[in-house]
DNA sequence: CATGAATGAGCCTTCATTCAT
DNA sequence: CATGAATGAAGGCTCATTCAT
């Protein structure tokens, strides 16, 4: 995408990331092998520890949260109207999730990475998480105001990270379910307004209830 | 072989499959071992074999949901106000996936299952998911009242499976985010009582929708 | 030996273990290879695993010092001359080291890990070296008498040890040097008696030297 | 080219040398990596095949025998009194051998490699090992007289050089039983003057023996 | 209905070496 | 006379499984 032109190796670089991403996001870290991604990668079974060192360096590069910080950045400087914004944050971690084409694989490898730890989850926890939390709670106390209490106001952040989890978690066990579920990116968006609504009335009752 | 007593054999084979139930729901199914399962249940290496053909067929047998269904059973008999009974269903389940003392093993070897297919995903999603699917739609339906789309529904029950199995999920990433966090009975009833409250608010909401 | 048949498995316990005295008094720890050594002992490549644990439990086990052991007893309750005594010992130890039909192999590893460390060593140097070092210390504190020095006797020692491990070191060496050599019984008593006379005469010397 | 000022290429080919020879005398050959060596000599990994073939070819050319061959000169062409140069070889191979600060590499390397045959060894024997016994015999001969025997004459030999070289060889092991052992300058005179005393004993009541 | 012993495929990794520039 | 990148053989080890008793 540079104007400039790439090295050799970084070609080889970034076909080894990408088989990577897609092995661990189909088959998790344990389940995903070497020698498999490096035979979809066109390259040698010792170019990732060339490359990486070992498995684990592989995992800690393929691990790329830019597009979910970018996501967070943009997210912060839209509208200010924080319902809004909630819902168009549901939206976009909804696609990175689930979007066939544009989806985010390290998104998803996280995802997998959540009830399985790796080596690479105290980095996840650190680099993703962690930031994610605290964007989600900053947002979610426009929403909720003052009152409510930390508390209250994580188990809703929970409620809506639940809500979007599950349909990546549980994507082989819904495809079983309905053989002809394809999330596109229309789907997608119906899902993710469907969460905003369900968890505004949530968030509503709740930071209400304490209110009262 | 009489009603009374079991012979060596059964003994064996029940604390196989206590062993493999403990297991998987730590490590997964491929995280687990046959060695370690055999270690723990003090059986040979080939008792699992022997019992349980291979270590599937081993799955197979440690996933018994019949407290699942007799939790459901027990609900549906419970009283009659369905709102009520939805907050009983979320309580019971949360204290199957997280209650150190007294979960349901399968349900959470279930639960670590739905992201990574193993060749027991077919009896699982047929004998657990579907069964707890129709339960919970039909339950819900009583809530939303008739008017409300059956699409519509189901991601409302999305979202109430989605809030319990997080926390089952992301429970290593959570004890990292606070060290101090333990799942005692009565921080399961409250987040219970949290997830009943803000998904009462969002069933209602939805369906209010859909009504006008 | 013993009157009583082998279980199935100590025989290949046995091979292995055989098979493994062959291949490191030979390539040495790091060059000998499991797959090589199984394959000698006619056992799969998990028969190491599976018996021993790792290559470095099957080097442990394959250090049997018994041999040197018995020797060392033997010589102490033999004929009380001390002068009688460190020939004999000079004798037996070349014995051990050199004689390709009856040779200690235990013995060889030893040798050999002298002067390469392995994860064994502590052992080697525990059980088998200082038991041998205070065993011909004491002797030695016979044949110079009370009057020399702690240093200069345990200097002997060395003289004595390096004379009797140079045969073992220096063979690749030798043989090239001179290819017609062979070590048969006969040969190597020449050699520890020459060693016996060369050292009797070089200790008489420190001694009498600390003496006057 | 010129015969001041030496090229990058040969700075390179030397610093490639002098890191071979300390990790070769460290880790032997067997132990010691390419990758490492280059690594330490700021090299590219590739350097040595291309400066000298293989790591077959790199050995051959760090065993320098230089060193060895002057001190042999030197001592040929001291004082007449064979019974001093003796003790002025033994001082300077031991030095060679053990001084931390001045101790010539290639003689350690030859010293681990006389146990672990290499494709360099024919070499080694040639060049160092062959003229050392030539060289050592020589003198002795001066010492002994003309009427001891070849065989005792070598054998007188070969305990000299074996009380020699079991200082290098077991240096772990003593290490491990003197932790504080430490060879320095002094102490390294010490023990050879302990060698030469010890040997000429040996060497003068065994060629008296074979006078008599 | 049980077991200790053995199996072989497959895993990640390391290494000296070679290729293309 | 040099290099970064790539290679493939081989290493130790783990695992679920099967064999012989």
């Amino acid at each position: 995408m540079t104007h400039e032109a790439k090295t050799v190796s970084e070609q080889t670089r970034e076909r080894l990331l990408d088989a990577a991403r897609e092995a661990f996001s189909q088959h998790g870290f344990q389940g995903a092998t070497v020698r498999e991604i490096c035979r979809r990668a066109e390259a040698n079974v010792a170019a990732v520890n060339y490359h990486f060192g070992n498995k684990d360096g592989l995992l800690a590069e393929a691990l790329n949260f830019a597009p979910l910080k970018a996501m967070q950045l943009a997210n912060a400087k839209a509208d200010g109207n924080p319902e809004v914004r909630l819902r168009l944050f549901i939206r976009d971690f909804m696609l990175m999730l689930l979007d066939e084409t544009n989806g985010s694989l390290p998104c998803r490898i996280m995802a997998r990475e959540l009830a399985d730890p790796t080596p690479a989850l105290d980095k996840i926890v650190r680099e993703a998480i962690a930031p994610l939390h605290d964007f989600l709670g900053k947002l979610l106390r426009e929403i909720a105001g003052g009152k409510t209490g930390e508390a209250e106001l994580r188990r809703c952040m929970h409620s809506i990270l639940g809500q979007c989890l599950y349909y990546r978690h549980s994507h082989p066990v819904l495809q079983r379910l309905h053989p002809k579920l394809r999330y596109d990116h229309k789907k997608i968006e119906t899902i993710a307004e469907h969460i905003a609504d369900f968890s505004l009335a949530g968030i509503g009752y709740i930071s209400g209830k304490t209110c009262a």
